[in-house]
DNA sequence: GTTGTTAAAATGTCTGACATTTAATAAGCT
DNA sequence: AGCTTATTAAATGTCAGACATTTTAACAAC
């Protein structure tokens, strides 16, 4: 694959990184694929080699891509990405063509963890995260059903599910909330929006807010299941 | 803090980068606190500007540090961290002077977790995972007891929990087999090894392989929650 | 045919100069 | 005095060019 399907290019090494990143995300290269060499990419984006070697730097970082010397660049399977390097779940967030096999894995991962930190959520989150918890949830609620906020709908079923991570307070669990903005903008994109399903998941994130509100380890664990069951309808993993 | 107590300096910009990040990791800075500049480093490890800066790359991706032109470069607190990047597992093998905190959360991360992957691993494991879980558990049994083998000892402990890690067959699961070998030394360290403990021990992750072989999920479930028990009570965590 | 040498091509490194951003300081006005 | 505005200093960011190193491939010699 060649440079001349990506779109241009204004701005910083940042701005590169991503531009590559995304390319490589939505498989523009196979794994095994050698990548462009620095100077024809300085070349056609018209930016210095500096600049190219700080974006395949981060490229590098993310495990996207392998560079040795004298071989060259090549491309690094599924397998060895890190998925939870925020700058990943940057780089993610707004894809349409994410990789089906990428976002099954993700939600796969959700729906055996998010019980467990909806367990943890209940033992120990403080008043503070409650009052994020119905913050967020008020958000969704007002913002439900209205064409003109879907995207801020999505910011709040966010922060909603965020901050049930935050809640654990727990270093490592802390970490994954970055996953969730990238799975649910994917679920957002592949699933339809009528009322019903839309009153149906709020009521069970409702139930989720209840049972960690209560302490209720048990209800929490059952209501994330419940909403993440909702969930699993919604992108036809059946 | 000074750069005058890190020890010297032989080779590229990843062991810099090694060396500057294992003392972030052990507190020889606060969060909040300068780091000391580029030039300040170069100057005192003999090496060029370019490879302090390769080196303070790889820390700021791992959220060890944060830089801004004219400000200067600060440690960002310990809730920043990018605990899952493949690097700061690198550099924290071996760190005996882990901060507690941190492994005291890896641990009751782990203490969470870990059950729910045994249950997936049960579900999903191949042939060839179960093959590796049984050879890494062999080695174990082998070199246990053995003061002059601890340091393979620690490889095939690691090992057995990674296989489990892997024998999810999840993406992101997979990821979080990196944790395992701080936490695994950390607890090495800090922990006596008599006769008694390590048979415990062995005989508890052997109910675990027993389970997955058997793919009995809830068995799994209960089994690595056993080992973990065992493993905070070596550790103190009661 | 195998082996050793050479040449090309890619990434890695060094250096010095310059740009940009930030914070502190000093000047100048009301 | 107090406030605003230039100036300066110091740090990181960027650039350009030369050079080093590593790998692959071509080619020659035996």
């Amino acid at each position: 694959m060649t440079l001349d399907t990506l779109p241009a290019h204004h701005g910083g090494a940042e701005h590169l990184a991503r531009l590559l990143a995304r390319a490589l995300l939505t498989g523009h290269w196979q794994p095994g694929d050698v990548f462009p060499k620095e100077l024809d990419i300085g070349k056609h984006f018209a930016v210095s080699r500096n600049q190219v070697r700080n974006a395949l730097a981060s490229l590098t970082a993310a495990g996207l891509i392998e560079r040795t010397a004298g071989r060259g660049t090549l491309v690094r399977e599924m397998g060895e990405w890190h998925l939870l390097d925020p700058l990943m779940s940057e780089w993610m967030t707004g894809l349409v063509n994410l990789d089906p096999q990428l976002v099954r894995a993700i939600y796969a991962f959700r729906f055996s963890a998010e019980p467990t930190v909806a367990r943890l959520a209940a033992q120990a989150a403080t008043g503070d995260d409650i009052t994020q918890l119905e913050a967020a949830f008020e958000g969704m609620r007002c913002s439900a059903g209205n064409p003109d906020a879907r995207a801020q709908h999505i910011e709040f079923d966010v922060a909603f599910h965020d901050v049930i991570y935050q809640a654990t307070h727990n270093l490592v669990w802390r970490q994954m909330g970055h996953l969730l903005r990238p799975s649910i903008m994917a679920l957002v994109y592949r699933s339809q929006h009528d009322i019903k399903t839309l009153d149906d998941s709020l009521t069970r994130h409702r139930h989720v807010l209840d049972a960690i509100k209560a302490g209720d380890v048990n209800a929490a664990d059952n209501a994330a299941r419940e909403v993440l069951r909702r969930t699993a309808i919604d992108l036809g993993i059946v």
